[in-house]
Order: structure tokens, then sequence, then C-alpha cells
DNA sequence: AAGCATACCAACCGCAAGCCG
DNA sequence: CCGGCTTGCGGTTGGTATGCT
């Protein structure tokens, strides 16, 4: 971190939107230059705007390689999980969403996920409710990072066969089964009791570095700079879903994560182990 | 059609931490 | 060691779109 200051000619640096001259400016700038020291970005490349502005509309919208569009089940289901685990540390969770932005995801959380969760919540609330009538209202509340393990597994017994573990309950579910209730018990799963667990040696849950020697952001952000596109020229790096071929004849291969979280994924997204289906790579 | 409420998302703000002279 | 500067992160705000009455 740190660079030299930069020289500030003290002028007004323009808020609000972006206009498209703006993007390209920052866009067509960075590419040729790549960003440096973000403060200096905008006096080069000739902007109103500060450096924060510009690293933070690089990052969130034009940097390559983004995925735009609706959320799908399995990336909610992931952010469901990872936040259950790493609470609002959305720069983490993002880390496992490749094309996915903090701003993005923490977004999708407020308006949607967050609201998903609550309702499941009150919802086995008022089930346990009727299930244990002694517990006591404020025992039975949902508080995800400081909840005890006692009332975790109280609920549990509620819901489940007593002699599951929590780690079977959260990481040895099938994928596409729905997950909410797994949700909910990895809330009251601290980070520490999470790292506690058999399939988490490390104790540090940070995506491996693959076989390349990059992190799996760089690398998809590689992979696709550097994908034969149609026109003779090289990827754009926008990951374009290829669904029912209607993306057509361009080769735009999907980097895709297996279930991080089921038994299988997870020793698999840890190790970097990945192989090479047609057009898709699984890690 | 108008007014209001809600949802969504881009962008800003403040803070903490790292780097450098 | 200290102060200034930059970067990165998370919380929050404000504008726009959409839905409802």
């Amino acid at each position: 971190m740190g660079c030299k200051a930069a020289e500030k000619p003290k002028q007004k640096h323009k808020k609000g939107l972006w206009s498209p001259d703006e993007d390209d400016k920052l866009k067509n700038y960075i590419i040729k230059n790549g960003h440096g020291c973000w403060s200096s970005v905008p006096i080069n490349a000739g902007l109103q705007r500060n450096g924060k502005s510009c690293r933070l509309r690089w990052i969130n919208y034009l940097r390559p390689g983004l995925k735009r569009g609706a959320f799908s089940l399995e990336e909610e289901d992931t952010i469901l999980t990872l936040h259950a685990m790493f609470g609002n540390k959305w720069s983490q969770i993002a880390q496992h969403l490749s094309g996915r932005t903090d701003n993005e995801i923490k977004n999708h959380w407020h308006s949607y996920l967050k609201k998903r969760v609550s309702k499941v919540a009150e919802n086995y609330e008022g089930h346990t409710k009727s299930v244990n009538t002694e517990s006591s209202p404020s025992s039975m509340k949902l508080t995800p990072r400081n909840s005890s393990l006692d009332s975790f597994e109280h609920i549990e017994g509620s819901l489940v066969d007593s002699d599951q573990s929590a780690s079977q309950m959260d990481f040895s579910r099938e994928p596409q089964k729905s997950n909410l209730p797994k949700v909910l018990f990895a809330e009251w799963l601290s980070l520490d009791q999470f790292n506690g667990q058999d399939f988490q040696n490390s104790g540090n849950f940070e995506p491996s570095k693959n076989n390349f020697g990059y992190n799996n952001s760089e690398f998809q952000d590689i992979f696709m700079h550097s994908l034969p596109m149609n026109d003779g020229s090289y990827g754009n790096g926008v990951n374009q879903e290829v669904n029912n071929g209607t993306v057509g004849d361009i080769f735009q291969p999907q980097l895709k994560f297996e279930d991080p979280m089921s038994a299988n994924g997870f020793e698999e997204f840890m190790s970097g182990e990945f192989n090479i289906n047609d057009d898709v790579m699984y890690i």
C-alpha cells in the first residue's frame, strides 16, 4: 500500500453517477496503463473524479470478469452459507463468488437475502415455540454471531436427530437440496467453532492458490482474457453464461465452483484441484 | 392517472491499517 | 517513531424503477 503522493491540483471532484464517457476514459486508461496509484488515475485519465471513486467504479462495474444480472440459486446458497460463517465480511464472501463484487453481494443481502433468512428464522421460532413451550423468548432468538452452541443444540434437537453433529449437518448436504435449515444451523456456529471441525484443518478459511499460482479470482481474470474470440481478439473477460447455446459460437468457458460446502467439493475447493471438461472448468 | 410505498442498486462516507519519507 | 497519504472495507445514503392503492 502507499504510493507517492499524487500532485493535487485543488479541483472540485465530480460526484454522482458515471457517464458512459467517463467509463470509457477510465476503462481505456486502466487497460492501457494499469491503475497503479489510484489517486493519480483521475488526473492521468482526464477525469474530474477522485481516486477513490475511480477505484470503486473499476472494481464494481468496469473490471473485466464481472458477472452481471441476477444471482443464481447456487450463488445465493453460497452467500447464505458464507455469511453464516464470516458475518458481514463481504470481501471475504466475494472471494468465493467469482465475478461478483463485495458491494453487489452486500446489496443483495440487504435487499433480499436478509429478509429471507429472518423470515425463515421466524418460522422456525414459531415452530420451536410450539414444540418446546418452556423456552424463554430470548433464548430462542436468532442471534447469529453470539448465540451459544447450547441454544443451537436446543433448537436442533427439535428439528433433527439429536445425535447428528452440527458439522455433519452443515457440510454433508447434497447439492440442490433445500438448504435453509442448514444455513440457520450454521448461524449458530461461531467461526472458531467452525474452524474446529474435522474438515477444516488449517483453521484458515482462505481460498487456496491453484496450480498456476493465482487465486481463483486472479486466475479467472487471466483465463478469461486469454480466450480466443471468434473475431480473432482475446476474451473481454465478461463471464457470459453459456445457457442453451445462446452465446453462439463464441467460446466462453465458465469457471464453476462445485458446491464448495459439500463434503467433496469443499476439499477440492481448498486443494485447488480442478479439471477441464469441455467448455466448463470445474474447481 | 396520480400519489405513495417499497425494492433495488450505484455511489459516497468514515474508519482502520499499511506504506513511506 | 511520527505524520501524511493511500488503499480497502463495511455501513449508509440517495436516486431510480416498479408496484400498489
